[in-house]
DNA sequence: TATTGTTATACTCTATAACTATA
DNA sequence: TATAGTTATAGAGTATAACAATA
């Protein structure tokens, strides 16, 4: 067995686990992930911009206009120009797009949450919490 | 603001969070996160059939056919039938293989441990490693 | 020229369905 | 019939490259 950095085997664990869990929670179904997430960003920040939401998901323009499109698509939001600068598309949610993120906040039937409540105690689930915002520093270093 | 269920809270940016990790660790190329996962479980447990290994990975028999396949395209395996049931393939690591996985595990470069190194404390280490734990449980509940 | 966004294309990962070979 | 695995195909998600429109 070569000697293992500590650090080295928990970036192997994050693999492991994280894959698993994006195939688990792919397999309930349901509004996709990452759909979801910038619908979410809608409601909270209010519009936005292609360029700003891919910003702020830390993904490439280009994907993220591909995402807003299919959202357009199914109706969730609209795009119109900025009249100031008409290079610009100002991205809304439409009222199916607030329904769906608040049906899906409020939803204590979601397999993530109903999951999370079920095997977690409360502390656990605080350490998960405490966990994500320390990675979310570590993702966007 | 509709009242909100701090789990669900949680699930979703755990969504945010994971997708957000993810597309982070990809981009810095590297050897992929699956195929690394499958071989450093070869390296641990030995032979493995390609049953076995979709089952400890969670994965679908047919995804990991697929992906055993790949591995034997770039050296990484071997594939040879078990002689006492011919329907069954036995997977083992070649020596380029194992090469890789040590490597990797001992890379203090990988991008996700300097990163891990250099943004977390120990003991804000100690909580991501724990929270791997419990996101385990919940991936296999 | 620089910026914002789009289109075309391709790659990775994973799934389902239908199949083959062996037990 | 049941089991282990493969092949064919499809879909989600995301990337890069090349382009168009506007500033």
């Amino acid at each position: 067995m070569p000697e293992e950095d500590p650090t080295a085997r928990l970036a192997h664990e994050m693999r492991e686990t994280l894959g698993r869990l994006v195939r688990r929670i792919r397999r309930e179904g349901g509004p996709s992930v990452q759909k979801l997430v910038v619908l979410s960003r809608l409601e909270r920040d209010g519009t936005s911009t292609v360029g700003e939401l891919a910003l702020a998901e830390r993904m490439r323009p280009q994907s993220m206009a591909q995402a807003v499109h299919e959202l357009e698509d199914a109706g969730l939001v609209t795009r119109r120009p900025d009249p100031g600068d008409r290079r610009r598309q100002f991205v809304d949610l439409t009222p199916a797009g607030r329904d769906l993120v608040d049906a899906t906040r409020r939803a204590r039937e979601g397999w993530l949450t109903e999951t999370l409540e079920r095997e977690l105690a409360p502390d656990e689930r605080a350490v998960v919490a405490e966990a994500m915002r320390l990675l979310r520093r570590v993702a966007d270093a």
